[in-house]
DNA sequence: TTTGGCG
DNA sequence: CAGCCGCCAAA
């Protein structure tokens, strides 16, 4: 069990208890352990009981349930306190803006249970008759339900790929002569889907054999040659049946979009043919006299004329990202020290690492006050100067303030190689505001890369309202590179916006935004979601080669800060 | 720990 | 009814 599953545990349990109206003093202990134990160093599942007990701000019943966890995967208090509540009011504890205390007087004054109980309860108007609440947050409670309902089934690509490459990567074993291949919108790489399209010649009633063991499974027909297979949690796998010889003309017209397949058929006077039986899909795109149109950039009909005027781009990859653009370090939030996540990132094959911690007004972030930044900076200096030719850029995630200043004076700003500019507060501003907010962010002559443009959380968190026509523009115009945020819950800039971006000259830049050396491997996602932009090496920021970034750094500085005197 | 929204 | 205060939620 990680240190992450431990803290996720508490804070449960913490918010469990506050709900049902336990001491805060004794409910808060439990937080502060979860925030404490999420941002610790060593793993607590390798020490012993002495060790443990030893760890700073681990006390006797803290201790106990760590214990209990590690030894057996459970943590008994919170089992019961579960038991206790009903399952609807977890539910209900995903609504944004409810949090213990709102959700307490919900359920003990208004009797409501679940989610659906509640939504009625809103649209009835009975909630602004409660204490603490009003016209205005009922509204917002409508809103998130609405949102949740919306993204009801949903998964990010990044874990419902990871579960339908392990069922076809076992079926593939179970059944060696048979074709197994992920399709639909899983296999051009969209960024959530309800279900995975796998495609396969396997005799369905073979296949649903192979489910009927397992327990928790719905099967259900959907077609004579369509089955779902869902398990609570986790994405429907959708499996279409197909004869050995359609399996790649099948694949092809089940992997585009509609609007593209719809093209590829009709939009062009019925040009293009999809054979019947082929060996591959390169046999349908070359007989068609097409470039070879790759998966994730099977989504607009558009793409088609690019693919016969053999203008296609060469889509970046993961092995084409040189470096770890923005990261934090345990100086802020981040869990490795400067010098594991350099030595993390030489091994990884990184040629240089941007350390961008997060700034002072992040305070639930443990944000760098100045002194901190220069203590950090020497730091770097030493570990740059045992670690060459490996190098490590001194950066900042700087707050956009409210006014969309940023988060330190221009004598500090100075001192970084490269600054990156994010939102992190007051995300709720309506689109007018945050407009001013951003672009006033993107001129100040010390932002080098716009972080996260919108601030979105797949799933679970709109971003908030910019016009990203506008935001692009501004960012040509003052030389600001744009991020596409690696985050498999982020992966923010959103990719409908890479070719407009690159039309602009903008540069963009895919980072993982790493909170620990194993955040890294994010870059995978970043370059996953880049493809279906069209994304380019050669348009990646973190496809520079380090005498590039460098050559980069001091190109954009003599452009931006030609008239600043600091 | 702070800030903003709400009542 | 403006303005202040206190609570809650979010980052």
């Amino acid at each position: 069990m990680t240190n992450k599953q431990i803290a996720d545990q508490f804070e449960l349990l913490s918010k469990l208890m506050d709900l049902h109206g336990e001491n805060s003093f004794k409910t808060k202990t439990y937080a502060v352990s979860a925030y404490n134990i999420d941002k610790l160093g060593v793993e607590l599942s390798t020490l012993d009981e002495a060790e443990l007990f030893n760890m700073k701000g681990i006390g006797e019943s803290t201790g106990k349930k760590i214990l209990e966890l590690i030894h057996t995967g459970r943590m008994t208090v919170l089992e019961e306190i579960i038991a206790n509540t009903p399952p609807g009011i977890l539910d209900i504890m995903a609504i944004k803006g409810l949090g213990p205390k709102k959700i307490s007087v919900i359920w003990k004054e208004l009797g409501i249970e679940s989610v659906g109980e509640l939504e009625y309860a809103c649209n009835e108007n009975r909630l602004v008759a409660l204490k603490g609440f009003g016209a205005k947050t009922q509204e917002s409670i409508l809103q998130s339900i609405s949102y949740l309902k919306q993204n009801e089934g949903f998964f990010l690509w990044s874990d419902a790929v990871a579960v339908g490459e392990g069922i076809v990567a076992a079926l593939r074993t179970n059944f060696p002569n048979n074709l197994f291949s992920v399709s639909g919108a899983a296999r051009r790489q969209v960024e959530v889907l309800d279900a995975v399209d796998i495609i396969t010649d396997l005799d369905k009633t073979i296949l649903r054999k192979q489910f009927a063991e397992s327990e928790d499974v719905l099967v259900e027909v959907i077609a004579d040659d369509v089955l779902h297979i869902t398990v609570t949690m986790r994405p429907k796998l959708a499996f279409r049946f197909v004869t050995k010889e359609t399996f790649y003309s099948k694949l092809f017209t089940t992997t585009g979009s509609e609007a593209f397949i719809d093209g590829f058929i009709d939009g062009f006077n019925a040009k293009y043919k999809v054979p019947e039986n082929v060996a591959s899909e390169e046999e349908i795109f070359s007989m068609n006299g097409l470039q070879f149109i790759p998966p994730p950039m099977r989504e607009e009909a558009g793409v088609l004329n690019k693919a016969a005027a053999n203008a296609l781009p060469t889509l970046i990859t993961k092995a084409d990202i040189r470096s770890i653009i923005h990261s934090h370090s345990n100086y802020s939030d981040g869990q490795n020290t400067i010098e594991e996540m350099a030595k993390a990132a030489i091994k990884d094959g990184f040629e240089y690492l941007v350390l961008s911690d997060h700034s002072q007004a992040a305070f639930y972030a443990n944000g760098l006050t100045p002194e901190r930044i220069a203590q950090q900076h020497a730091e770097i200096d030493a570990i740059n100067a045992k670690l060459a030719p490996f190098k490590i850029f001194k950066s900042i995630e700087a707050d956009i303030l409210n006014d969309g200043s940023l988060d330190y004076s221009s004598s500090v700003l100075n001192t970084f190689d490269l600054v990156i500019a994010s939102v992190h507060s007051n995300l709720k501003m309506n689109e007018e505001k945050a407009m001013t907010r951003v672009l006033k962010a993107i001129a100040n002559p010390f932002t080098t890369i716009l972080g996260h443009p919108t601030g979105r959380l797949l799933l679970s968190r709109k971003g908030y309202p910019l016009d990203h026509k506008v935001i692009i523009d501004a960012c040509a115009e003052y030389n600001v590179v744009l991020e596409v945020n690696a985050h498999p819950r982020r992966l923010d800039l959103d990719w409908r916006w890479i070719e407009y971006a690159i039309e602009k000259g903008v540069l963009l830049s895919i980072d993982p935004d790493a909170h620990s050396i194993n955040g890294y491997k994010d870059v995978y996602y970043g370059a996953m979601i880049g493809q279906k932009g069209g994304l380019t090496a050669k348009h990646n920021l973190s496809s520079f080669t380090l005498p590039q970034f460098e050559e980069f750094l001091v190109n954009v500085r003599k452009k931006k800060m030609g008239s600043v005197i600091v």
